[in-house]
DNA sequence: TGGACTCTTTCGGCCACACTGAGGG
DNA sequence: GGCCCTCAGTGTGGCCGAAAGAGTC
């Protein structure tokens, strides 16, 4: 079960990137988003665990999987009364080139769960350091007092690279509020190919980075108040508090359902579950699909197919349509050019052999101070 | 911490002229 | 309809200067 990665077709992959219509690992996402400032813009978020179909839209904490919205009806839709008390997070889309520790911090799904520890996690994170940053400041190391969640702050913070929520930050927020402030992703360069050194497991290998113990097994964050705000107030009073235009007090420590205001974020559609009057006041706003008009980007949902179809069904059909959009993609990624482009040749063949005056063309017979065909200077 | 200053990087404008396409005879 | 001519607009590369950004005191 599960897609593999658009671009390397090896890794799974698990993210989506709505402007290039690509699922992608975590290794690719860092690669292709980092090729210049306009993809950096791309948002992208979490693949649904169950389906790999659709985005992500809450995160079970329970089950330990992110789940999109038919996924999270079907599998809490009430009928089971175990399930339908999991605690859930709202899942956070991105841009820019995140740091892992950015990564965490805006899927920080296991706040809730201090108790649970990987001890194996922690021990290898405790060899790990953030080698990169860029200031050439040392950092300090983690140790058993100070967690690598902390580290990473206190290097991020270093670094200026905060985050910044569209809501509230209540409760003792997981993270200072100066986290907050002037975040930009794309100041961030941390190698994605530390993401295997960094959690522990690679990143074509989503269902251990996440579905073990949680990020903050990773981290070891411990941040109960978080888990409380969401474990005690549960879907309903996030539903409540979005459909009245508030945000929660604390959903995770990058709230505000998106680090970017989610503006670009076309809203995500409610089919047959209870949830389908919820107005997410943050994913829709002005969202339309004019606002992936610069990037190319198509409104059209992931795997050319409509959320509302159960994602067991028709498993060709999806195969073929997800081929077509992944050739689309590579065609449009292939012919994708930033650089100079030359559309007369004839021209360029003329201008360089045409004779300068300080870079200027220069009429033909006068006085010139540079013959590209000579390379040398006539005063 | 903020201002002044210096250094580095980025970007648009300039130039002549072959070429292109539209319009008219 | 086809051919020819005129004319306005376009694109080409290297250099320069202004502006912006980064760094230092």
């Amino acid at each position: 079960m599960g897609y593999n990665c658009d671009y390397c077709r090896e890794a799974r992959s698990m993210v989506y990137c709505r402007s290039d219509e690509a699922y992608l690992c975590l290794s690719c996402d860092r690669n292709v988003h980092s090729a210049n400032a306009l993809s950096k813009r791309h948002s992208r978020t979490l693949v649904c665990d169950r389906c790999n179909t659709q985005l992500a839209f809450v995160r079970c904490v329970d089950e330990k999987v992110s789940l999109c919205q038919t996924c999270d009806w079907e599998g809490h839709n009430g009928t089971n009364s175990a399930s339908s008390s999991h605690c859930r997070q709202t899942v956070n889309s991105y841009s820019g080139c995140p740091s892992a520790a950015e990564l965490s911090s805006l899927w920080s799904f296991m706040c809730d769960q201090p108790s649970v520890v990987d001890s194996t996690c922690e021990q290898e994170m405790g060899l790990m350091s953030i080698a990169d940053n860029k200031n050439g400041q040392d950092l300090p190391v983690p140790t058993e007092n100070n967690n690598l969640q902390n580290v990473i702050q206190q290097a991020d913070l270093k670094d200026s690279s905060t985050f910044k929520t569209s809501g509230a930050k209540g409760d003792g927020q997981c993270i200072d509020d100066r986290f907050y402030d002037d975040f930009n992703m794309d100041e961030v360069d941390l190698s994605i190919e530390k993401y295997e050194v960094l959690f522990g497991v690679g990143s074509n290998d989503p269902e251990n980075l996440f579905a073990q113990d949680g990020i903050d097994s990773l981290f070891g964050t411990k941040d109960t108040s978080v888990a409380e705000s969401v474990c005690q107030g549960g879907y309903a009073a996030k539903e409540s508090s979005i459909g009245n235009g508030v945000q929660p007090a604390c959903s995770n420590a990058a709230s505000g359902d998106s680090l970017r205001s989610c503006n670009t974020e076309p809203p995500i559609p409610c089919y047959g579950n209870p949830f389908s009057n919820i107005s997410f006041s943050s994913l829709t706003g002005e969202s339309n699909a004019g606002n992936y008009q610069d990037c190319e980007a198509s409104s059209t949902f992931p795997r050319g197919e409509p959320p509302w179809c159960t994602p067991a069904h028709d498993s060709a059909t999806r195969s073929g349509i997800r081929n077509d959009a992944v050739l689309r993609y590579k065609e449009k990624k292939k012919n994708r050019k930033f650089e100079k482009t030359v559309r007369y040749a004839t021209r360029k063949a003329r201008a360089d052999v045409r004779k300068r005056v300080k870079g200027r063309f220069v009429k033909a017979g006068d006085a010139y101070d540079y013959d590209p065909m000579t390379q040398t200077r006539s005063c």
